[in-house]
DNA sequence: CAAGGCAAAAGTGTATACACATTTTGCCAG
DNA sequence: CTGGCAAAATGTGTATACACTTTTGCCTTG
């Protein structure tokens, strides 16, 4: 009996890359098409697809003959994609300085500045991911923005723990306040640095933190 | 008769590539899987994974049940390309200027300063991309000048007839050769604001292209 | 003549089948 | 035991087949 139609690779590549982004698939482990078919109960072909569309977002790995592996993850990757997204975080901030509307900037740091972490959000690091991703959109750049999202969901699976204790999360929201108010001011320049140093930081947390994962799953 | 095995998606995927990139097909335009399938002689599952891979690099648009169509492209888009490469390219800068080993730097300026345009490259189109890719390079991150060189492939067509004339190809020069005197006194801040300015200002160049290219196909 | 609708045509979605490639297994010689 | 080779097992590559969906175009009806 064929299976009657269903958007099977919708499926399959949302399951997929939730295993890849949360290394439930280990770093370089063999993925069997097969064996995914089976348990997610269709054929290759959707498989394969959804594999597909991983490997050119950065998730798997793909040789041909060989098949498809979960991506690798070490300190220099993690630290690259934090710098990619220093880089467009501050060409974001610096042009909204020079160019953003006032009315949709003023929102903008009136809304941040009010609301606390614990008010609407369900942890800091959503509070944190969704208050840079609002601020790096004022700049208008759709596309910008879009390659910010992918290198996010790359790096979550380390921000998890990335700001749990208390000291951290006093300091990121301080450094946020600094950031609204050199934005309200439209300091770029100095805002950028603020930024770049505020994301590096949490590049070395997002380090410590892989390292520790990957010694769970060893 | 069933054909035998060779890499048919490989095959398709660069020639799929090559066409989106140059707009063989027409922005916008539907895909129809068994057509590319019959005329490159494979079957329609190596085109679909082709296709595939060219939508999450952004050369297509995939709707369920109604296909691969090729990627539209508006002033807002280019612009926004240019935007993301000029951040990236910015960052690389500043960061090189602060970090790059003096040897590496050097020998950069000086290939760069002695070397014509018409000397060991085939266009001024070329030599560009050449300059631009290699001083990001020296940042030493390697996600960036992939990221850089995505974008690139993107806006290549754009670029063909963006540097014709004598004189933009003088400025353009000049504008290398005063990058490159920044960047041998590791002037960061200042040579990344020229970079942008000249990065774009070729967006602009590109964008008129861009709109003629557009008007030809039409 | 326009609007709606129905049937045929064209196109996508995926299961299955089988050819080819790689990896594993297990046997034998050293 | 151990290294190496050959055969079996496993896995990838893609053609084909058919179910389902969308599009097309003709015909009907207001």
């Amino acid at each position: 009996m064929a299976k009657r139609k269903a958007n099977g690779v919708e499926r399959v590549y949302e399951l997929a890359k939730k295993r890849a982004m949360d290394f439930t698939f280990a770093p370089g482990q063999k993925i069997k098409e097969g064996e995914l078919a089976a348990e997610f109960g269709v054929s290759r072909i959707p498989v394969r697809e959804a594999l597909n569309r991983l490997v050119t977002e950065g998730f798997m790995t793909f040789v041909p003959n060989k098949g498809f592996h979960c991506r690798e993850m070490d300190a220099e990757e993690i630290h690259s994609l934090y710098q990619v997204r220093a880089a467009l975080e501050m060409w974001a901030f610096r042009t909204t300085c020079r160019t953003a509307g006032s009315s949709d900037l003023e929102a903008f740091c009136d809304y941040w500045s009010a609301s606390g972490v614990t008010d609407d959000f369900e942890s800091l690091d959503i509070y944190d991911a969704r208050f840079h991703s609002a601020m790096a959109g004022l700049c208008g750049n759709r596309l910008l923005v879009r390659d910010l999202r992918q290198i996010e969901e790359k790096i979550l699976a380390f921000r998890n723990l990335e700001l749990n204790d208390i000291v951290r999360r006093t300091r990121t929201l301080a450094e946020h306040a600094r950031i609204i108010s050199l934005l309200r001011e439209r300091e770029g320049e100095q805002g950028a640095l603020v930024l770049e140093r505020h994301i590096l930081d949490s590049a070395e947390n997002a380090i410590r933190t892989a390292q520790q994962l990957f010694l769970e799953l060893a």
